[in-house]
Formats: C-alpha cells, structure tokens, sequence
DNA sequence: TTCTATATTATAATTATTCTAAACTGTTGA
DNA sequence: TCAACAGTTTAGAATAATTATAATATAGAA
C-alpha cells in the first residue's frame, strides 16, 4: 500500500525501526485528512476495534511517546485525569469543554501574540500556549 | 491551637464538616505564608512524615478534590504524568521548567491581558490560563 | 547466511485513582 | 437525654494508568 510505504519511509527517516505495530498506529493516526485529539486508551482502542489489531497497551504508550519525542505527536495540557495527544503539531491553542470534556483546537490567530515580559532567568521560552476553559452558562455551578 | 479553629470555622462556613482528617489536611495546607504546588502525593508524604499523622490516601485525594471544588484550592495543567494542585487560587499562569519538572508562578501582571477574538458559540469562558515551558538554553535537545 | 549489538515488544509489576461498604455526624423527635 | 434515621466521610479493596524489564525481533557486520 502506498500509504504505508510513506508511513515506513517517516518512520525509517527519524530514526525509528518501521515494526508492524507502529505502521499500525501510523495508519490510525495519520491516515486522514484532519488532525485530531485522543488519548491512549482511545488510540488502543481503535487500533483493536477499527483496524482489527490487539497490540499492547504498553507498546501503544512506547510508540506514542517515541512519535512525541520526535515531534509527530503534541501532547496537551489539560488538568483532566487523562492524558491528551494531538496529531497537530502546530503551535496553537485549546479550548476545553468542561461539559462534554471535549478538547478544540484554537488557532493562533485566534488570539494577539503574547509578551511575557519576565522570563525566569538563564532559561529560554520553548513554547507559550493558552488553554481556555469554557462550559454551558447555565451550569456553572460545576 | 487558634489556627484550628479557623480552619474548623472555614470548613463548616463552606459546607464541610471539620473531621480531623481535614483540619490535618488543611494545617498541611495553609498553615504558611506562602502559596505551593503540589501532587496528591506530595501532600500525603508530607503529612505522615512532617504531622505525623496516618491519613488513607483515598482520604487525601477526596479531601483535596473537595477542596478543589470550593474554592480552596486549584488544579493545575501540565502535560507531565502527575497531577498538580496550587494553594494559589488566584487567577494566575505558569512557568514549567522542563529542566527540572518544576512549576512556578507567572503573575497575572507579567501578561498582557489575552484577548479571545472567538469564542465556542454557546459557551461562556471560565478561565484562560497560560503556561510556558523554559529550559535551559544549552540542553534543547529534548 | 550467522553473529552481535541494539531496539522493540508486551507481560508483569508498580503507581495512581476511584468505588463502595462500613463508620461517623448531626439532626429530629420521643 | 438518647434512639433512630439520613446524609457524610473514611479507607480498604478494586480498577485504571503507567512503567520496568525479560523475551523477542531487527539491522548491520563479518
């Protein structure tokens, strides 16, 4: 499949060994048209349910911390109880929906440049985002 | 002891009752001058070595989510495995050292106020809050 | 090929969090 | 006073999340 001959060509390239357990996780991640968000278990999930594969638990977090380390995957902070990744790398923003949950991307644009105006000395910024958290007007009583 | 009874005083005025679970908790707390961050574990640590007292972790994280829903105390985001929580209950940003995986203050005043040109229709914003991840300039090779 | 060093997988172990039965508190009414 | 009941709260047990490591697989060298 064409696809997977990109997907062992990215792998290959960053350094990665293209297993046939990570060209599975590449197809559930990067075989669409719209970034997404999702946790592990979400991906463990889908990987056993859509594409029909029982990979490890424990391999879906290796790779998945192997992708981030080499920058295929962001992973977002979210006071939740779950970890949140993103397969858009993009500097940007998120809205979290408190009622549903939901995590939203935001786009820069979507908000003027901000200036820190001290940073911590000796150290350099290495990325700045903004998580914005909203919820239904009327249950507010969260 | 004149601060018990003030943490007893905060309890019940909020709807909690002053168990000696809590008026532990709470000297743990907020029996300082400064405000901190800290895990679930940090704090159940710290009250068997430094009070003393042998209090069920299960305790500590129902307590502590309690108080997260009153008011007295915040949850914080950070990607990082664990949990954090800030007796600072102001709105205000963070600074994560990716060096060291500590978390620091940002004043509100050190950012200009951000502006979110749209917003989920439907939904009211609860909190924008920023966090910047620094590190030390020599080791970017994360 | 076969061998070797290294990378990867996945089970088992560990750690984090939540569920729920039992214990406790604060009424209410005799 | 002090049962008796209706919540609360606690903490042990269950579950879920994450990591360590032994077993397996891979890539390159000989």
């Amino acid at each position: 499949m064409n696809t997977n001959t990109n997907f062992i060509e990215k792998l290959r390239s960053s350094g990665l060994r293209p297993t046939k357990q990570r060209i599975k996780i590449c197809e559930a991640l990067f075989d669409r048209n719209e970034t997404f968000h999702f946790t592990i278990n979400d991906l463990a999930k889908t990987i056993e349910e859509k594409l029909n594969e029982k990979i490890s638990l424990a391999t879906v977090y290796n790779t998945v911390h192997a992708f981030k380390k080499k920058g295929f995957l962001k992973e977002i902070s979210i006071n939740s109880d779950k970890s949140y990744f993103d397969t858009n790398t993009s500097v940007h923003h998120h809205f979290f929906d408190e009622d549903t949950n939901e995590l939203i991307d935001c786009n820069q644009e979507n908000i003027d440049s901000i200036n820190i105006k001290n940073n911590i000395t000796g150290k350099k910024i290495n990325s700045v985002e903004v998580l914005i958290k909203v919820a239904s007007d009327y249950q507010n009583q969260k």
